[in-house]
DNA sequence: CTTTGGATCGTCT
DNA sequence: GACGATCCAAAGG
């Protein structure tokens, strides 16, 4: 029997225990996954991983927790959306036991379904290439924002077993593996933590928000 | 192609 | 009061 193509599996939503390690274990298998929301899929191409206990720098959650990083603080399996440079917002998906603060930034989707939605949500994207290829482009793609602060990306056992995503946003696995070898590189964006190459990319990807 | 500056406001010091 | 885990248009090579 041949094996089955990339992307023709059932489409699973990720169990709580996927977000359950540290961000730096859980980013590059985040590679390759795929975001809902509605009727919009999306496949992770880049993200960046963030941690805190204070080796961190870079993390909103490095002098501790306040009133905006709080859901970063919390159970593992939820998004941390938060508000930047007075017009932005910027999705993470909370990994780690709770109590520690540990996220993945979601930094670039490739746009799989549901492109005209996206399309109408980002009337200054003149390509598609440039509908998901940013944390803040992504979100206004997905329709993600101060109101999924916290949203739960499990779905529920009565969703889960008939199949379904739920309502709000969910992170699947359609059967495409992560990279085998992600490119790993320096995060984007920061005065501090600059030098910790924490983000990691699908090889070769045109969705990427900066090529490696 | 690369570089630069403006937009815009919640959050924390 | 300063500063963003950014994006975009405009200007320059």
């Amino acid at each position: 029997m041949a094996a089955a193509p990339a992307g023709a599996g059932p489409a699973r939503p990720l169990r709580r225990r996927f977000y359950m390690d540290d961000a730096r274990g859980v980013a590059p298998q985040l590679l390759n996954k795929v975001l809902v929301n509605g009727r919009r899929r999306g496949r992770i191409v880049e993200v960046e991983a963030y941690v805190g206990g204070g080796i961190d720098p870079g993390s909103h959650a490095y002098r501790g927790q306040t009133r905006r990083n709080s859901t970063m603080f919390g159970p593992p399996g939820h998004l941390y959306v938060y508000f930047t440079y007075g017009m932005h917002w910027c999705a993470n998906v909370v990994c780690g036991r709770t109590g520690t603060a540990s996220a993945v930034l979601l930094r670039a989707v490739e746009p799989m379904a549901g492109l005209e939605e996206m399309r109408a949500l980002r009337p200054r994207a003149r390509r598609d290439v440039d509908l998901c290829s940013g944390p803040a482009k992504l979100c206004q793609a997905f329709s993600l924002t101060g109101a999924d602060d916290g949203a739960d990306l499990v779905p529920g056992r009565e969703a889960a077993s008939a199949g379904l995503t739920g309502t709000g946003p969910t992170i699947v696995d359609d059967g495409t593996p992560p990279p085998d070898r992600p490119t790993a590189t320096t995060r984007i964006g920061l005065s501090a933590g600059a030098e910790l190459p924490w983000r990691w990319v699908v090889p070769g990807s045109a969705y990427v928000s900066r090529r490696p």
